[in-house]
DNA sequence: CTAAATTGCGCAATCC
DNA sequence: GGGATTGCGCAATTTA
């Protein structure tokens, strides 16, 4: 997330061989799915033609059938990888959520410090009108007008 | 996103077959791997018991073990969903930046409130001053002071 | 009911 | 070697 620097070569072309996965598709909490002792075996069905709709054999372009899929080895790093997956994407998750959280948080103090300006605002209108009420009858007594439309100077 | 209202009843035990899945995993660009003719048969292996960890056949709780993988139709499916994942995920990730951007973009602007709003005390601050003086000169002719503090009354 | 959109999950490659 | 990320595909569910 914070780090997408590298290019990131994105491989394209795996292995062609297909593999067979487990998935179970249940464990409703965590792993465990597993661990139900219903542990298909990965062998790789040799695709019988037979069976098929036709296309025996696959393009033979395989050049590492290895990886063995039965390895206790094996299966112990998919499990690990699989739970840092989980954690990583619910981090992920977690993180879009704050985010968003955050957006409205500063739209709330937005609309807080718009409010104030307006407060303010009104205040300086107020305070600027005063002086130039003020400054009127200033104005007023230093040159007496020539009628008497001002009914009496307020102070001064 | 903005819909998470369903209790969502989380599946939890699918159907405990295990599949076999093309998993081509190659298709750079777009999907067409799975067009290289290498399908693979969706047989499900039976889980042979001395192969496996123990535990012969599950539960038997094999409802549908159809869904033909080589059905033609199938494929489409899976391709339009695939397309379909592709889109939503792009779409999520988008999403995600610009929730991002936005934050970016409220900081600014409550940055930019905040220094109006300073602008704007300081002002009042000023004006505010010009009438306590104002307000003290008045007193100071009213009442003229015992002191000769007042430099010389400004004015009135 | 069909089709698209979402979502959880597992795999493998790659990053670090 | 090993956790963290990421692109991708599958399948179930949810929406439209």
């Amino acid at each position: 997330m914070s780090r997408p620097p590298q290019p990131k070569l994105i491989t394209a072309e795996h292995n062609g061989v297909s593999v067979i996965q487990s998935q179970a598709h249940a464990a409703a909490a965590s792993n465990a799915a597993s661990l139900a002792g219903l542990q298909q075996v990965p062998q790789l069905v040799p695709a019988d033609p037979s069976a098929a709709g036709g296309k025996a054999a696959p393009p033979s372009k395989m050049k590492k059938p290895s990886v063995d899929k039965d390895s206790e080895e094996y299966r112990q790093r998919r499990e690990r990888n699989n739970l840092a997956v989980k954690k990583s994407r619910m981090r992920s998750k977690q993180k879009a959520m704050d985010t968003q959280q955050r957006v409205n948080e500063l739209k709330e103090e937005n609309e807080r410090l718009e409010a104030k300006i307006k407060l303010l605002s009104k205040e300086l209108s107020v305070l600027k009108d005063l002086f130039l009420e003020h400054a009127h009858n200033l104005a007023d007594n230093v040159q007496p007008p020539a009628d008497a439309t001002s009914p009496a100077p307020n102070h001064c």
